[in-house]
RNA sequence: UCAGUCGGCCGGACGGCCGCUCCGGCACCGGCCGAAAGGCCGCCGGGGAGGAAAGUCCGGGCUCCAUCGACAUACGGUGCCGGAUAACAUCCGGCGGGGGCGACCCCAGGGAAAGUGCCACAGAGAACGAACCGCCUGCCUUCGCCCUUUGGGCUUCGGCAGGUAAGGGUGAAAAGGUGCGGUAAGAGCGCACCGCGUCGCCGGCAACGGCAACGGCAUGGCAAACCACACCGGGAGCAAAACCGAAUAGGGACGGCGCAGCGGCUGGUUCGCGCAAGCGAUAACACCGCGAGAUCGUGUCGGAUCUGCCGUCCGGGUAGGUUGCUUGAGGCAAUGUGCAAACAUUGUCCCAGACGAAUGGCCGUCACGCAUCGUCCGUGCAAACGGACAGUGCCCUACAGAACCCGGCUUACAGGCUGGCUGAUAUU
């Protein structure tokens, strides 16, 4: 599992599915190739101050690790965007978030198929 | 013990599981790639946010650009004195002014007799020293009274002329202050003290202070208004900058074409003549002189650099990568010098280097704090208050996250520890 880092990737996966939760909004864009699985973290600056901002993405990093790369499709780039609800929700609560939204992501929503 | 004041330090602790990043190690084992060297993952050992990392307000180092010189000007900053320092608007020690019983705190604290300007409202007057109400004198008019009378005195209302700056009132500020004398009433008019100014002497490196004499008050405030004076100052910033280097747009060499600002004709080129040396011609290239334009903050003088189009061949920049990147005006300790800021010497230590950005996530125990309920104890008639113990809940901690590095300043901060000093009270 890679980390994404260029702004051009993140602008693509902007574009794809998404899921939102009280603590973060999941994006899912498939790729072409046949590359791992990789997840990018946006926390903008509406979320808070720095210290709050690093709390919020360090706490997503840790739900990604913890849920595991088996759980997300293959050659795909993921995008977390913090919200402020991720500062104080439990943690345990955020993981079954994360699991519910991936689960949605991978059901083919009605109006697109 | 209470109240206060000035500093210094810390800013959760321990443990478990799972991770991230950097450095070192191949002594051990395993896996992958490679012919090898070696690299990657795993492994082993170690480091990993702050006192403000923040605001980006000053001062530097470092890097690049300008390093063009002189003079002038413009712009910005600083502004009691001495010291510290790489430097500062910082720090230390003083001086002066103001506040506090005091420890101590605060000060944008140079020049207003170089000039210009401003001083709202109120008030008579806000600066070539003013006169509203007053106070006083003289004359005139008027009301009344007294005195033994063609006069004099006192008094009421008012007018004119003059003298005043005591008092009232306005204001942020009113022309030295207080007291005594003096006077028609007053006034530095005179005197004493204080303040101010000038000069002299003494102390101090200096800011300044002390003493004495003289003057007789002249010089209102605002320079965070312009200004004058003294001193200082190039610009931009690690997204600086250096190196390696794609794809697409811009520079040097060669060829051609075209245009040349003028001149020189030095070299080359080409052409003509000649056996040759050479002579003559020649527009383009190079060179020299003058000139034009652009750039170097502005002006002047000087100076430097650059100055067509097309085709073919070679070198620079963007994306990306590496370096810069952490050993430094460094920390700690001791000793010495100094009132101190600080400096010197010696010893010792290596203490984050990320780049969509590591330094964490989850859990347990404990401490601390807050809230609430219960039990017990003390005071009290009671309401209630204080203390101790245990339970539960909350925050699982305030302010806040390195981004090239230092010295400061400013701002934010739950709570805790600790030292000096001051005042009050009690006891000895």
């Amino acid at each position: 599992m890679d980390r994404l880092k260029r702004r051009v990737d993140f602008l693509a996966v902007a574009s794809g599915a998404r899921m939102t939760s009280p603590a973060f909004v999941v994006q899912r864009r498939k790729r072409e190739d046949d590359g791992p699985v990789r997840i990018g973290f946006t926390v903008s600056k509406k979320v808070g101050t720095a210290t709050e901002r690093n709390r919020v993405r360090r706490r997503l990093r840790e739900l990604v690790k913890q849920v595991g790369a088996l759980s997300m499709r293959p050659h795909s780039d993921y995008v977390l965007v913090g919200r402020r609800g991720a500062l104080h929700r439990g943690f345990a609560t955020m993981l079954d978030d994360l699991r519910l939204a991936l689960h949605r992501l991978d059901r083919p929503s009605p109006e697109r198929s």
